[in-house]
DNA sequence: ACCTTGTTTAGACGCTTCTCTAAGCAGCTT
DNA sequence: AAGCTGCTTAGAGAAGCGTCTAAACAAGGT
């Protein structure tokens, strides 16, 4: 309820257009696996590694949670499509999708998405 | 579990650098908000609107839920930063900060941000 | 003052989510 | 082939979320 008038009237930026239910549907299923401090922080641990592919087993020791539930969010983040693995030989490697996030990115900020594509 | 690699190889943009467990825990929260349909139709609407202001009002009628529960909606909205409202006489106008939703737009692609700040 | 309309708060209830332990599968290594 | 290690699946329980109805609060109009 603060009176702070000012903050959106310097550049208009924000969300483009009317969502379809359809559409909010989508795009709320992928926020809503980005909502999780575990999941965010496996995500920036890939997206920070050199190579950008971390083995579970480093995911793993990177928090205090056991492997089944490291897992259920590595599920999570691939079925979401923000991430894909492969396995090889005893270990399993996954990567980022920046489709994915360049998507949702774009959805919060049209204005960014189209200075960044010219 | 797909083998199509060469996806990641194109651009590198993605995720920046590895989070702190406070840091996430912010982002988190705020991506958890918008992982409601009902929440991301909300935001869209007032993004849409010329003027950039909803009354509560043509809210409500745009969904097939009761007032409450779009006040509800509107709560967690206001609570996590990415609107702010102000009751005029008898209705309340809700708007969006821009800056919130530029934060977790560079989050997901930091590249985007980069190059609109050019 | 009172009633009417717009909005929020409180409380209840069913469904989903996150975590765990136990058990299973996959691929080395000996 | 038997056992070891890495990872996933299954199932259970506590906590959280989204919806509703009922009630309260806020402003304006008789």
């Amino acid at each position: 309820m603060s009176k702070q008038e000012g903050a959106r009237d310097c550049c208009e930026p924000t969300v483009s257009e009317a969502l379809t239910p359809d559409a909010a549907a989508g795009l709320a299923r992928s926020f809503k696996v980005l909502g999780d401090p575990v999941r965010l922080r496996i995500l920036s641990l890939i997206a920070a590694r050199k190579g950008g592919e971390v083995c579970v087993c480093d995911i793993t020791d990177a928090f205090d949670l056991t492997g089944p539930t490291i897992s259920y969010h590595l599920r999570q983040l691939r079925e979401a499509g923000l991430v894909d693995c492969e396995r090889r030989g005893t270990w399993v490697y996954y990567w980022i999708i920046p489709a994915r996030l360049g998507l949702l990115s774009q959805f919060l900020n049209p204005a960014d998405a189209a200075a960044a594509s010219t």
